[in-house]
DNA sequence: CTGAATCCTTAGTGATACTG
DNA sequence: CAGTATCACTAAGGATTCAG
């Protein structure tokens, strides 16, 4: 199996491959041993799990809230602070969302019984732990944003019918 | 503002913090200073573009079908081979997601004129370059995994009403 | 103040049939 | 083989109202 052309290329782009812990291993290799995602059945038994956090952590605002959180003083923050801190986000979605990442661990929710109550979020231990991974998904997203949109106008020119997606 | 609270809790879990390129500030600092995400119109002229891209990132199989290209000799398949690797995908999604990753600029798109026609898709520079960040989220969720779950259980122990969400 | 409950709209997805 | 077109279904999300 060739992995030159693969090696090559990623050392051009990305200097820090060799820095990781587990980067050892190519993101090739890494990947092939795992998570072939062909059958739903590995979703099941967790074989396969990326799919199902990836699409949480794609969702609307999980992301951004956690952000949100994660800028606040001691990443805590009660409801209203959130809410003021996401203007367009429904009071729904915003508790739906924060009972989600409090489910999977990652904020943790006190309840103070007082009158009018009062309740606050706070990313926890796991949930701060995610920080970094995100930042590194968040400077892939920054440094290639511009090459991106070019290639999305490149490419909505040479498909003048209309494009199904109506982001940007 | 305190961030000795946060550098200790991530000592303890993330051990290669300090090796990133980028890594000379805490996630805390780095966020603190961007995509705050309040606003819609953030998302327009480009300062947030990260629920954008992670929401694509996010949806059913856009990182499934890069990492199933990842893993092809060259990182290179036509689209019957790709429908076999994902056998649960359907015709439809597959060419979708085909072309909006293309639109992207992650994979492209090669089209031979022959009979019966054959089309290959390839990761492209950009797109191999993803596979760095993305082998970071996927170390994150493989390590804290069982975490997850249990938390999980935990909470719906406490919260024996019926979960919204089926996943699991 | 912090939700829960309800209703409603729409975006995402899949099944099926058809075509160059 | 590699799609497009059409239809139907589901889940995600928002607006609004009610409640402890």
């Amino acid at each position: 199996m060739k992995l030159d052309t693969y090696s090559q290329a990623t050392a051009e782009i990305n200097e820090n491959e060799a820095l990781k812990d587990a980067g050892e291993q190519t993101p090739k290799e890494f990947f092939a041993k795992k998570c072939d995602g062909s059958k739903k059945e590995d979703t099941k038994h967790g074989v396969c799990p990326l799919r199902e956090l990836l699409s949480r952590l794609g969702d609307k605002w999980s992301v951004l809230l956690i952000l949100t959180l994660a800028r606040m003083p001691k990443e805590r923050a009660r409801f209203s602070e959130l809410k003021r801190s996401l203007p367009d986000i429904s009071q729904r979605m915003l508790t739906a969302t924060l009972r989600n990442l409090e489910r999977d661990g990652l904020i943790s929710r006190e309840m103070f019984a007082e009158v009018p109550p009062r309740v606050e979020y706070q990313l926890t231990e796991l949930g701060v732990s995610i920080l970094n991974p995100m930042r590194d998904i968040v400077n892939w997203i920054e440094g290639n944003w511009t090459t991106i949109i070019t290639s999305r106008e490149v490419f909505d020119q040479k498909h003048p019918k209309e494009v199904e997606s109506e982001l940007q």
